[in-house]
DNA sequence: TTCATTTTTTAGACCTGTCTAAAAATTTGT
DNA sequence: ACAAATTTTTAGACAGGTCTAAAAAATGAA
């Protein structure tokens, strides 16, 4: 029961295994998944796992694969919410720019600190999304969840606000800023391509951009009813 | 002259350096001494140096001792100036207490982005003394040097400015604390006993303390003159 | 179902950072 | 100035995290 502070590494892991659990859906995780994912050899990802199995962080069965335990789960999700706890504080309070902010807030991620978490949260005023739109976890694990759909799911002459992406890539959310197309915009769907499902849309009443399905299938909208 | 980002243990054993280097003026620094300070064993010490050496970090002569090298000192400064911003800004920004913040910031020093820095000195209003009243190098590791002297040197009914500490440990902080004395506070000395230099201070001009010498020596002070 | 392919694990090695024990160099006391 | 004490370095070991190459298990295709 003793708790050794987990290393920078093990704390890698278990993040990409929740993500990887949380992609794939399935009963339990690949190995080649982690490894791809962390960019690493699917030797090196067994060893670790055999180190977070006798920690209880995940369920490990040899050729079969890998899950978080609620132990891990809880420790996947502490992590997350420091992440986007700062990503908030990089954008709102530093003016970094959307695309700018994962790298760094990899780092801070892993510093220990329950008090620091605590007061960084009281003072970015309880923020309930990150600035890409991702619920932050409370310190319990609990996020609310949006009901955001992607915007190549709604219909002609819809309109919804733009609330999240499902593509986190800098160089796409570089895009979205290229349109002025910002957290809390009103996308209104002038017309949808019957034949490939393309939209051309309007943002916040003011310009028109065309979307090719990829690209609206990566934007998050919560769909406004009425008017 | 690759530059492979310093490990967290690297940074920690050039800011050791510096700091025995700082404190014990000397042509060169004692394996025993870093080892002191980084709790740690002789031994491991000299395995580090040796790699610092190779980095031109340090200069290195066997059973001598070791010295930063201008590149060295650069590094060093550079993470003294991250560690005291990080201070000012759980002090001034999250309300934490001066004497909670070192082993934090102590974490915060080692994330690595010039532009984070950057931006926080921007942030904080480019401080130029931490919560403690240490100075803040600038990024060219310049720093402004205040005037400032330990309470025991200044004779009776002279009266300076709190604006720095000699001792950092949380119970001498934690002692000022208790007698409202923070920085920016005035200190005028009553009177200063003969015969063990102790004395008796009026702080802020509403409440009379008394010091033994070894405490005065850690208050530090920027003396007024006229009045 | 059985052989080929893919995935996963094992084995053995390396590097960083650490330790202890012992050897070497330096400093110190008389 | 020399023996004793101290400081520093070397040698050898170990743990975490990584790799490559090879073996083992699972999967899939004919």
């Amino acid at each position: 029961m003793e708790n050794t502070p987990l290393s920078h590494t093990e704390q890698n892991y278990i993040k990409a295994i929740f993500k990887v659990q949380e992609l794939t859906r399935a009963e339990a995780v690949a190995t080649n998944d982690i490894a791809e994912r962390l960019q690493t050899q699917p030797a090196t990802v067994t060893d670790m796992i055999k180190r977070l199995a006798e920690k209880k962080i995940v369920t490990y069965k040899k050729y079969y694969g890998v899950r978080l335990t609620a132990k891990g789960e809880k420790i996947a999700l502490d992590i997350i919410r420091k992440h986007r706890l700062w990503e908030v504080f990089l954008v709102s309070k530093l003016h970094f720019k959307w695309d700018e902010v994962h790298v760094i807030a990899e780092q801070l991620e892993h510093i220990h600190s329950d008090e620091l978490i605590a007061r960084l949260d009281d003072f970015l005023g309880h923020p309930k999304f990150d600035p890409h739109g991702d619920a932050i976890p409370d310190k319990h694990g609990n996020m609310s969840h949006s009901n955001a759909v992607p915007l190549n799911t709604m219909g002609k002459k819809q309109s919804g606000v733009f609330c999240g992406v499902a593509n986190h890539e800098d160089r796409f959310l570089q895009y979205l800023d290229s349109l002025d197309l910002h957290l809390g915009a009103t996308i209104y769907i002038e017309s949808v391509n019957a034949y490939d499902a393309s939209c051309k849309v309007k943002i916040n009443n003011t310009h028109s951009e065309f979307f090719s399905p990829q690209i609206a299938s990566c934007i998050l909208v919560k769909p406004l009813y009425g008017k």
